[in-house]
DNA sequence: ACCTATTAATAACG
DNA sequence: TCGTTATTAATAGGT
């Protein structure tokens, strides 16, 4: 090939590799032309070097998937169509899951009951008394959770009430003082001592509709 | 190259072309054997000469299937057309379908029912108490059937009886007769008049085992 | 990327 | 297809 023969095994120097990598797969690619060209052949070049970068060539005229279908009757080895045969069994998997459950969920629903048998029909009905139950008991949480929830507002209005009555007490308070202290010396500040008249009313229970959603 | 320089375009005789086609397809095969090992890289050669005729190769340890798949994603090219495609984006849609069913008889069995509003649940509750009105109903059927088959079982039975009883009478009769005749001429043939034994006991009601099953 | 000595590839022919 | 040979192309190693 040229400047020094080399021995044909892995290039350690990973520098030599790259640049080695680089030439002969021009030279590759060129020679790929060239046939195809030359001898009228259609040519596929597909090169992947080791650090995953991809070079190609087809040649002209030469649609890829035509010529590896042209591949897999020559060889017989099955590219996609193994792939192909795989997804097709998946789908077939599937589906045959599919109509089982289709079945099973009309007979939960009380269809199609006629080609059962009587031992078969109570093992429905005990799934359906078994489901019927459940749904019930997580009806009653919910009833129990909304009582609750009531218990606790109610407390809740108890205490804003309570809140909101003293609060209007000490207005009234204040708004007395206000007076008396504006007919003492007319003209004077405010009140220092007044209280601010939004002191926070919290929710005790933040988390009320958590329960029921 | 060698050997007198040549342009690069098809050679127009034949016998020349199918020469050099030999000899440059054995040289771009060992060019692509020595990169692969030389750079540690993937390649995939594959050549169709113009009579058809294949050859390929392929570096060690390298799978055609994969190294394609790879060029799929590279190259952004589908080499296995919408087939593929629509294969996978039908199991997507079964699975999905599955899914939805999986869930739902999940329900109706009364599983994973915290993640349902009240309003769901009681839908859920009536397709229950629907499913299993009819499955009772279904049940009710068989019973019904089943006391029917008992009650002409029994009719079946009386027939028999009766059946069974006349033949005893007819056969008692005959033997009496027979004792008569075979004291009035001994040594005689078995009297012709004597009528079949087996006249056939056929059952009513063939359909009997039907309902029940 | 470019240069060059050296080897490999190969065109033409038998 | 195989071998030989003259000639060119490819390229390893270095800059």
């Amino acid at each position: 090939m040229g400047g020094g023969r080399i021995e044909i095994k892995r290039i350690e120097n990973s520098t030599n590799r790259q640049v080695t990598f680089s030439k002969r797969r021009n030279g590759i690619i060129k020679k790929a032309r060239e046939i195809s060209v030359l001898c009228e052949c259609d040519v596929s070049l597909v090169i992947f070097s080791s650090l995953g970068k991809m070079s190609e060539y087809c040649s002209p005229n030469t649609k890829l998937p035509e010529l590896l279908e042209r591949y897999q009757q020559n060889s017989g080895k099955k590219l996609w169509d193994a792939k192909h045969e795989n997804l097709s069994m998946e789908i077939e998997r599937i589906k045959r899951e599919n109509d089982n459950m289709q079945i099973e969920l009309r007979h939960m629903k009380g269809e199609d009951l006629n080609s059962l048998h009587p031992r078969e029909l109570i093992h429905i009905e005990e799934a359906l008394q078994n489901g019927l139950t459940s749904v019930r008991d997580k009806q009653m949480e919910f009833l129990k959770t909304m009582k609750k929830n009531e218990r606790l507002m109610e407390e809740e209005n108890k205490r804003l009430t309570y809140l909101l009555h003293h609060q209007q007490l000490a207005m009234e308070a204040n708004m007395r003082e206000l007076d008396i202290g504006y007919r003492q010396k007319e003209g004077g500040v405010y009140p220092s001592q007044m209280p601010p008249l939004n002191f926070r009313v919290q929710p005790t229970h933040p988390n009320l509709q958590e329960a029921a959603k």
